[in-house]
DNA sequence: CAGACTATTCAACAAGCGTTGAATAATCAA
DNA sequence: TTGATTATTCAACGCTTGTTGAATAGTCTG
């Protein structure tokens, strides 16, 4: 019985890319076992996208949009609802993460492979300043001038680095390496995404509070 | 004029891996780049070391030992000074965290390259559950136990989460990708570790102290 | 110095790599 | 049904990869 609508080749070769770059990095992924995960041609992936370096940025590309737009939508929403004197730390903050957190959440290996993939170029040395800058620049710096204004007291450098640690707590979830269900023996769980978030969210907050709520 | 104490070939080899492994990841780093980044033929780094694979692991295995045990005395010593009631949450995570930043504040590259090395791992979904807990897991333990003792309100998993959102802000502070001087256009630099780390403390503890001072 | 052992290079291997041009199949417009 | 366009496969290329065995140089022991 045939099936009526099936994957296009083209998108199995992009979710194929996406899971196994962001497991093994660009490097450690080779054109033909995505092929063979998409179950086509290698020389396919060619013919769609051509060099391995643009299949990498199209699988980049493909979600880039959605994920910023609905990051900038939250934002927007929390500053609406707040009114005139704007969005507290931990809203601004749950604005940043929440929508993360349910594409991790959805059924879909994609999304989580996608996320995983951004915590990957995120923590290299070689892509990160390549290609973060250019995805997120605007999202984020969107995000720190509303914090500016959460945080009226704080330093402007104070803030980049309190940043800079919400980054990197964000990114090590995002890899979803299953590192922490083993240091606590099953009490954490790496798929329970809500947990992790639920952490978070005032984790970060008061870290930004206490740096950054008063002058030196 | 010949120089008196050249570096070993043997050593050099472990030098240029350490810093191609920590800027390209495992696949992304030829054993010729190596051995040209050495100074060696291809094939010294076999003599010396056997497999590729077994080279990575002889990487992480120099200065392993070394670490752990500056990062151990750190935390005892910490512990002697605060006595009967056991150090606070800043003394630990300082204890917990100097060390890193005098490894990385020395002149020598290769402590970078090395530290930068395990943020890859930690952040890789390969590599992090294979060598990340038999690196760390025993050091972390004592951590935690201390942290523990600090929080005793805390509910295990608490401190759990919370050492991982830690972790996550240090893995990126490690990794040096540099982004956050394009983000703050110059406001903070990514060498400037004493700047780093001197956020990343209060701003780590205070998220200790949010998320598991008091029960919900 | 002889000899043993270690360190290092040389040359080559089979396998796998990204990429390509030509051949075939599928789709769609007229 | 034709013809044109797109999608897909096939077969092969030149090159690089990790690895190895034999050859050479260096170092220490007696």
């Amino acid at each position: 019985m045939a099936e009526k609508n099936p994957i296009p080749k083209r998108e199995r070769i992009l979710d194929s890319a996406e899971a196994l770059f962001a497991e093994h990095g660009y490097d450690g992924v080779t054109l033909r076992q995505i092929a063979k995960g998409a179950g086509v041609d290698v020389a396919l992936a060619n013919y769609h996208f051509g060099k391995k370096l643009d299949l990498f940025q199209a699988v980049f590309e493909r979600r880039a949009a959605h994920l910023n737009e609905s990051r900038i939508e939250a934002l927007h929403a929390c500053q609406a609802k707040a009114g005139k004197k704007g969005p507290s730390v931990e809203q601004i903050i749950e604005a940043f993460l929440r929508p993360l957190e349910l594409a991790q959440e959805t059924g879909d290996d994609g999304w989580r492979h996608y996320l995983a993939l951004i915590a990957y170029i995120n923590n290299s040395p070689y892509w990160g300043p390549r290609m973060m800058s250019q995805l997120f620049d605007e999202l984020v710096q969107e995000f720190i001038s509303a914090l500016k204004k959460a945080l009226p007291k704080a330093r402007d450098e104070d803030i980049y680095w309190c940043y800079h640690n919400l980054s990197g707590a964000l990114t090590l979830t995002l890899a979803n390496t299953g590192r922490i269900d083993k240091l606590s023996r099953g009490k954490c769980s790496s798929d329970d995404f809500q947990a992790a978030y639920d952490h978070m969210i005032p984790f970060t907050a008061a870290g930004f509070r206490k740096v950054c709520a008063s002058r030196s």
